[in-house]
RNA sequence: GUGUCCGUAGCUCAGCUGGAUAGAGCAACGGCCUUCUAAGCCGUGGGUCGGGGGUUCGAAUCCCUUCGGGCACACCA
């Protein structure tokens, strides 16, 4: 389906053409004035010098034309120029009739689906995820969602942190703390034990500990490094120990995850392009693209436009050691190998800006990806505690974002029991639900690039622009179908009617923005839109609601159209939130 | 130093492809439950949109400048 606004732009470019003048001045927008009008027009003004007329003259001439429009019921010129629009009711209904009727309410498909991969999660192996994971998990995951739902193929990768020095870091410390196990012993032949030789707990011990004792001591970051060097090139039982980490670890994260409703569709890591590296790199000298600058193996990523120096993209350190870049770059190589993406968006801070503007240019000349290959970067910014600064625990340290996420659910559970009485066990499972919600839609309601302060309070507040309030407003629906039903009514087979009062009719203008919100949140990669249209959704619907008597209605008619009404809002709203990550329950 | 982002109500934030009186929420104050969930709704007070200049019929929005802050600037990720 067309967009509402374009349906009355198209309506208001007539007019414009009829009156003699451009139809590209019939722009019509969402009123910013409510109180004098529903809709507005200003391209008279901005006609106003190219035709030597004045504005309100101009405007005057148009809304003569749209005295018999059966799109608008009312079309006003004011001063000093604005044409103030009333929409028909009938033209509202048909046009919610069209979006009731259609799986995505109205939003069309495109032509071409896109392949997408997601990159986001930052997760490492064998280290617990913290607050920093926090904002990566949530806003790729509604990313992906989002584009998914206007139709785009999309995978989403968590792109481990499996295979740096960090896991040499690991195994070291492992084998001063368990020097026999059979993984150290080099004559060892048979099949190594299924049981991984620690639990996640020791795992995460072990490596704050070795990190620490590596920076001061330059002996056992030496031996790091070769525990590195062993693992990589193959040794067998670094391998085996290898592969327990992972999996001890993968299992945990899916874990922590899990709780934050966010799902990967693959699990790659760095380790996965190791063999890839030697190939790239090859290729990248072998056509002339890198060269070594300062020891180092770069590419030149500089280009004129530039306004600022970019440095070259380093491809290998002078030790002739792989780093960041070149898994970056091998992956991209993989995945396109692989999938053919047409697009990969990399969620990551936004302090790496610069770092991918090189790794992109740098794919891009060395033709890495074809030339219609998107690769797009979404950095979000910091998340902060309430003075401003980085989230940190009360003794300063960074919390880990399993405690995190308890404490949010903690003081939910305390909320829940401080305005509802029910049974413990359901108060709990309500927590978490509504818990998961008050994180990601504290989140996800600020821009992506901007810093946002962490606030549990604010965040798990049933009032204002919270996740609550939304999940709140559909449990009011939901809780009104539920007693039609009871009363005998089938709340899927009602039929819409014309909305009949003012607060009716913003609650039925409100749902017919859907499709064109949904369509520039994803072309914008900004969820936070999606959390600014169902706060507006939800305020509107709470006005309506309390206006309109629904059950005690009594022509039969009327009140199946609001059931209608209802069933859709309902509808609407738990598709922005499925798309945002979180669900609504059936009661609180 | 170069680049980049930000500065809007006491606090947290929208609005930024220029339009009418700059919007929400929280906090403060005042109303509304015999009636579908009051975790709701309605209302009041609160702003030199950091400062200055410019473009324009019209600027929070575009341009310049200045002040204040964050961040980044090849062997970390």
């Amino acid at each position: 389906m067309k967009k509402l606004l374009d349906l009355l732009s198209e309506e208001m470019e007539k007019a414009f053409e009829a009156a003699g003048y451009g139809g590209a001045l019939g722009k019509v927008t969402v009123s910013n004035r409510p109180d004098l009008c529903e809709y507005q027009c200003n391209g008279a003004m901005a006609g106003a010098k190219q035709y030597h007329k004045a504005p309100l003259s101009i405007a005057g001439e148009v809304a003569e034309k749209l005295k018999d429009s059966e799109v608008f019921t009312e079309a006003a010129a004011v001063a000093p120029g604005f044409l103030n629009l009333k929409v028909s009711e009938d033209f509202l209904l048909k046009y919610l009739q069209g979006m009731a009727a259609d799986e995505k309410f109205g939003l069309e498909m495109p032509g071409k689906p896109k392949k997408i991969i997601v990159d986001y999660g930052g997760a490492n192996v064998a280290k617990p995820l913290h607050v920093g994971h926090l904002r990566s998990a949530i806003i790729g995951e509604s990313v992906k969602r989002i584009c998914r739902y206007v139709g785009h193929e999309v995978i989403g990768d968590v792109h481990l942190g499996d295979w740096g020095l960090q896991m040499g870091l690991v195994i070291t410390g492992l084998k001063d703390q368990k020097p026999d196990l059979v993984y150290f012993d080099e004559n060892y032949q048979g099949e190594y034990p299924k049981e991984a030789p620690f639990t996640i707990s020791e795992l995460e011990e072990i490596y704050p500990a070795a990190s620490a004792k590596s920076k001061e001591d330059p002996e056992y970051k030496a031996r790091a490094m070769e525990a590195t060097y062993k693992l990589q090139s193959g040794d067998r039982g670094y391998r085996a120990l290898w592969r327990h980490m992972m999996d001890v670890s993968v299992a945990d994260l899916k874990k922590n995850y899990d709780s934050l409703n966010v799902e990967f569709d693959l699990w790659k890591g760095e380790s996965d392009v190791h063999d890839l590296i030697p190939e790239m790199v090859a290729y990248m000298k072998d056509n002339g693209y890198a060269y070594i600058s300062e020891g180092a193996l770069v590419v030149d990523v500089k280009e004129e436009t530039d306004t600022k120096e970019i440095p070259p993209c380093m491809i290998l350190k002078s030790d002739g050691a792989s780093l960041y870049n070149t898994t970056d770059l091998a992956t991209i190589m993989e995945r396109m190998r692989l999938y053919h993406p047409d697009e990969i968006i990399y969620l990551t801070d936004k302090r790496q800006e610069l770092y991918f503007e090189q790794v992109f240019r740098c794919a891009r000349k060395t033709k890495l990806v074809t030339p219609e290959t998107e690769l797009r970067f979404l950095g979000f910014g910091t998340m902060n505690g309430s003075d401003g600064k980085p989230f940190k625990t009360r003794d300063g340290g960074v919390m880990r974002l399993e405690n995190l996420i308890r404490e949010t659910k903690e003081e939910m559970l305390r909320k829940i029991k401080e305005g509802r009485r029910m049974p413990e066990e359901e108060a709990r499972k309500l927590a978490d639900i509504i818990a998961v919600a008050a994180l990601k839609y504290g989140d996800l309601s600020n821009q992506a690039s901007k810093d946002y302060i962490f606030d549990i309070d604010r965040f798990t507040s049933f009032e204002g622009d919270t996740g609550p309030y939304i999940l709140y407003t559909v449990v009011r629906i939901k809780s009104i179908l539920n007693k039609y039903r009871e009363q005998g009514g089938d709340p899927e087979k009602t039929a819409l009617t014309k909305p009949d009062n003012a607060s009716e009719k913003a609650l039925v203008m409100e749902l017919c923005g859907f499709n064109a919100m949904m369509q520039s949140a994803a072309e914008e990669i900004a969820p936070h839109k999606v959390c600014a249209y169902i706060y507006d959704l939800a305020n509107a619907f709470n006005h309506f609601y309390h206006e309109t008597k629904i059950l005690s209605e009594e022509d039969a008619a009327k009140k199946e159209g609001l059931i209608a009404l209802l069933t859709l809002t309902r509808d609407v709203l738990e598709t922005c939130v499925d798309v945002l990550g979180f669900s609504a329950p059936e009661r609180m």
